[in-house]
DNA sequence: CATGAATGAGTTTTCATTCAT
DNA sequence: CATGAATGAAAACTCATTCAT
């Protein structure tokens, strides 16, 4: 390993097994082992566990949004631009276990409770998962494309099927093929489409 | 308190308390005093800390079904009989916070994942919020009234809204009416109507 | 060892200890030990390490002033009070080596300094050694006995020395007799009286 | 800083650092960034954090003598030798807090108890301040000008004082004028003489 | 049956010291 | 010589669980 890649390697494994374990299943001595690392070394990065978390969540969220945005073209139609944020969004999550699962960990737990009030108090938008889709849902319901419904409601209509598809197939439940993912958009676009 | 309700004290107060500090920001002995019972009783009445919890969950996913099946008729039109459920299920839950909140946090640990994995196992369905709903959904593909997709992108479709927007409520991000309860339920019906 | 003892057990290996290998040197595992106790039962009779530093601190001072008073009368001439409370203080210093290396290194340190800042803030003395002594000072120079000087002054001067000379004997550079004792107190006085 | 400055800066940060935050709250880091050098540097220089504690006292103590030395004459008569060594070594620590603080923390913890058991094994004097000061003491005794004590109380009776007094003083208590420090060695001479 | 004092394994965090560069 | 990243032993403290009463 070399050696700047110590940061890297303690959260990577902190993501891995927090993911499996939850937050408080995984101590930190168990992060310093599956990085290969002295105990005190994560305080050399991390101020205390919480803020290893925090630095955790702020990358996946950082790195979330880079995907959605991949390929993403204002100039596209209204349900073009629709269908690739949720599919970028679906996709990823489902090739990635650990992160939706460390995500989701997060959202439900003290944490995302704070996150979410601070994100609130500061006027930004409610969740993590992209601010451009939130532009999507504006500019739909000022064309008539959308219903008039509050944002936080087209969310929730748009949002939430994924997330409990993801849970599904990531238990093994159900496999994701193409149909699957495409149904599931457009069952979401059916519920806030006019 | 009269001795027989001991153990309902216990849960009660275990449920409250963690509905609010989580699973480990509550320890037993707080527990125990909240229930006005002495520390070693709660291991008469549970294994252990895990079995209390389960059986808080078990008891709170009951109650949740019989409110959903309060008032509902078989012979009711499918809408009907799934605007009754989706109704039912919405309000229950955005009128008793700390039920959410406690469900949302069981889901979303390990306890929750164990849990999938042995209804899975067992061949069950995944999730505890109704079997009649999944009844529904059935007679609905049948009947040519609901797209014929897998039930659990169904029952994500339906309910993955639900569980969003009240959290949004419980957090005081938006408040909840008839019309946004109604406009939800529409929204879910849409996504999975043919 | 009888149940309720606890406590007293936890607080004499403490200051045991601690006298010994100072307050660093003294893991709470270390006193745990000593008193044949389980590492956690110190924290049900302390919320941390420290109040269990500043009961023994308490306890210790209480006993010291009570050995001062006991005997005591208010009838004597000043220089008999003066007498009787220098020698009860140096006689049971003398005898209780552990006790005065506890008091020493607490008065040295971040506690006693917050304490004596505490003391000057509550408009009290800023010893412990004896409210009673300090009447004795103000007395004697309302009386025209001792010298009018700063009452911290006469303190210095009256207790300075004893300090001084009861760690000597501790650490077994000249032995106490009555000889060493009375010239001791009886240099003491002479250094404050007029 | 020049190179060979560095053995000196890390001396003076410790003895600062430890001043006011003691031995236990100031960790090697801490010294070396106020030092300016690199956490290992401390080790070239000495062995353990322990020499260094003993490296500054040695240097307190040298520097400690040589002020009372200063301007010291064999030839005065007896008390204007004793007042000399008073008066120097009273001013010296009182505008000296620093100097005060670390050689208080020093002879109140196992590293003074240590020192003071070496000392005596070694057939040394028993503290650090002054070997004239002995002298003086000695000659008085022969003189019949001071009482035919032990040597260790008439220093006690001597030094005593003058150590609380100053801790007063720091603290803020009480503030040093010309009178109090006169006054202070008066005292301590009435305590001694015949 | 009920209790709650006692336990000690397990957790996070600190820091003196080392050693590869 | 100088460095400072890395270490891991050791510290304070928590809490699920037990068991004598």
């Amino acid at each position: 390993m070399t050696e700047p890649d110590k940061r890297t390697a303690i959260m990577k494994a902190a993501q891995q097994l927090i993911a499996e374990h939850g937050f408080h299943g995984t101590p930190t001595a168990m992060i310093a082992k599956q990085a290969n690392v002295g105990a005190g070394t994560i305080y050399r990065y991390f101020e205390n566990k919480d803020e290893l978390i925090f630095a955790i969540h702020a990358e996946l969220e950082e790195e979330l949004q880079a995907q959605m945005h991949s390929g993403y073209d204002q100039g596209w139609s209204l349900q073009q631009r629709f269908s690739h944020l949720m599919d970028r969004l679906l996709r990823y999550l489902l090739e990635r276990p650990q992160d939706f699962s460390f995500l989701e960990q997060f959202y439900n737990s003290p944490f995302g409770n704070d996150l979410r009030r601070d994100r609130l108090l500061s006027g930004g938008s409610s969740c993590g998962e992209d601010d451009r889709l939130h532009d999507v849902f504006e500019a739909g319901i000022r064309e008539g494309a959308i219903k008039e419904l509050p944002l936080l409601l087209v969310h929730a209509l748009a949002i939430g099927p994924i997330v409990f598809l993801i849970k599904d197939v990531h238990a093994g439940l159900i496999k994701a093929d193409e149909t699957l993912i495409n149904e599931c958009i457009v069952g979401c676009w059916n519920a806030i489409k006019v």
